[in-house]
DNA sequence: AATGAATGAGCTTTCATTCAT
DNA sequence: TATGAATGAAAGCTCATTCAT
């Protein structure tokens, strides 16, 4: 019954997002989605049950990529803090490329749907499990103890996403550096000898 | 036209907050809204013009109130990382008191027409300023130089709404003072005294 | 129960006029009507039983007046003829006074409603009669036959209304006589020694 | 976007002339006329882009066809008389057909909203023009002056539409007979010999 | 397999009417 | 008696979904 076509699938969700990225769910018509693909509005419910579906697999099919590209940055080789160092810098490469994936990824996060949507739930948890497990390591690397590894995770990721919705593109050169900086180090401690950072880098 | 009886709009607003809290905008009724708030459909639009008019004056109306708050911590007497701290805590409690106000911010925050809706631009522009201002005394009264100020002020809120908006209610004790010491001081400095942290706590 | 202060109740009836004139009956809200006229949309059910009411009403007391005029003069002295063009040029002067009531009568009569709205039947009735009695004079004075004088009586009613509501204001001088003309002696008839006709007169 | 089924559209239109020629505006509901039509609410609106844009179609509509038949009498072969006759009895005959016409056209033209429907306007114009240019052909042809064609030409249409709306049918016969020779030779003239007009002819 | 016209449940919104003040 | 905020039935309209082609 479900067709299978990955590169039209592919092309749906990119055209997707797109909209997804801008507007808020009830304001995109799958009229719309159907539209911009440059497909038949029943070729959707070819590949995805109803819109909440199709939602769904947007945000899943984007979570999978980002994950995917940080496993290889923390999996990498080197010490954990420039393992560190290089997932701070691919979030940021990522979003770059995709910027309507900030939006998307806070909107469906806040999702109550996603509660009961099993596959997002488990990204979204490997996704923090990568990162604490990276920061367990910077821990035991380190002289001093990394208190509550978890909490710095989230509060990592917290500060990414709300500087990059945030701030407008192009983002400040060194901004992965600077929040590096920050989440190392601290507020007061010594910036570092590559310069200032300024909003308008 | 519009009537204007303050108490009955904010039982109004306080009832659609909890609604549009844990449902989408799409999935919650004007039929709903009336009901819970004991009043019939028509009396909301006697309070505002339309259901787009009565969400945006609900997350105006909770950034209102939470930059009240915040500005009577940090405007406050002493040190100003003392004033730092008290911010965060307040924040932390308030939260803790309107749990739906996560999400609600988090939501219109990502949507568009936020960016015409020139009042809640107005609250949350004041919102940072308040906080850089504050971080750049903590920068003045202390040895090392504060690198980029706005830049802090957005990490920083960053990393209370997503450590808030994702771990489970009731939050750890000593959460404000986690989130103040990692800010200030970095994921790798001497926990403080008061304990190990951890996400049951 | 019904309140009567004849003052207020035509106050309300002048503003009604206006508004309905302009506007449909669908289009023209009760608010409206208060505002206009000054008073609380209350008020006005303590005047009118309802909306279709305060319509019908606005119609009578239109027709009334026009029937009133039209008595005297054609129960004035003078030829049948005389009168005749009398009546003409009196109701031709009575819709430049109130311009509004040529939409106004228009719009009513097609009403089904009014079929069962025996007042404004009757006032109708009335009016045709008293112009069919007049032609019959004309008839019984004359040379000639009238055919078919209730026939006459609505096709000159016709005329004068088509003509006003199509012809921009101010309108031509001597249009009266001009349609006094056409009735009594047809189109080929010589014209009369005033000159001629043309629509910007 | 719009959906174009010419039947269809065809068939709806003349539900929606039914219902709107025995009821007000208000009075008719989009549900009655998707009803009446045998078609789904919706499907309304992939032929009209609301309902007072399938209201201004009915009247278009309607006026388009009366037009081009009264064209082809008007532009028929024999004298002008003839042609004016023949006009007139075509226009009965047309309302005798479509008599909730009578009533649509009186209330479309009374709309305000009539004047921005310049398609409304056009169809209207090219009728009075089609008339004056007859009425100036029977002047060119005969003894005498025809003063004021473009009047004359209101008036006959003020004439006929005034009998018919207000005559209940059958009409009587020999009423388009009784129209022209009022409209040709006035009140006054000698009787045609076809014999008496009575309204229950 | 792809289409897109048709569907109709369900939404937002309106506004005539009521009634406590 | 006058008011106008509150009401809620009923309207217009939308749009996710279906299914004949």
């Amino acid at each position: 019954m479900r067709t299978c076509d990955p590169a039209r699938e592919t092309q749906i969700l990119d055209c997707a997002a797109r909209l997804f990225a801008r507007h808020h769910y009830h304001e995109v018509r799958m009229d719309d989605i159907a539209a911009q693909a440059g497909v038949a509005k029943g070729t959707l419910y070819r590949y995805f049950a109803d819109k909440e579906d199709l939602y769904l697999a947007l945000a899943i099919d984007g979570m999978r990529r980002l994950l995917e590209e940080s496993q290889q940055r923390v999996h990498g080789a080197g010490r954990p803090e420039e393992r560190l160092r290089s997932f701070i810098t691919g979030v940021v490469r990522f979003y770059e490329r995709c910027p309507y994936f900030l939006d998307l990824l806070a909107r469906v996060e806040t999702s109550r749907a996603a509660e009961s949507a099993a596959a997002l739930q488990a990204i979204r948890q490997q996704y923090v499990r990568l990162l604490t497990n990276l920061l367990s390591e910077v821990d035991a690397s380190g002289a001093d103890r990394v208190a509550a590894p978890e909490l710095a995770a989230l509060a990592l990721q917290g500060m990414i996403r709300n500087l990059l919705r945030t701030l407008p593109q192009p983002w400040p050169a060194h901004l992965a550096d600077w929040i590096y900086h920050q989440f190392l180090h601290g507020l007061r401690a010594p910036s570092e000898p590559s310069g200032a950072y300024n909003l308008h880098g």
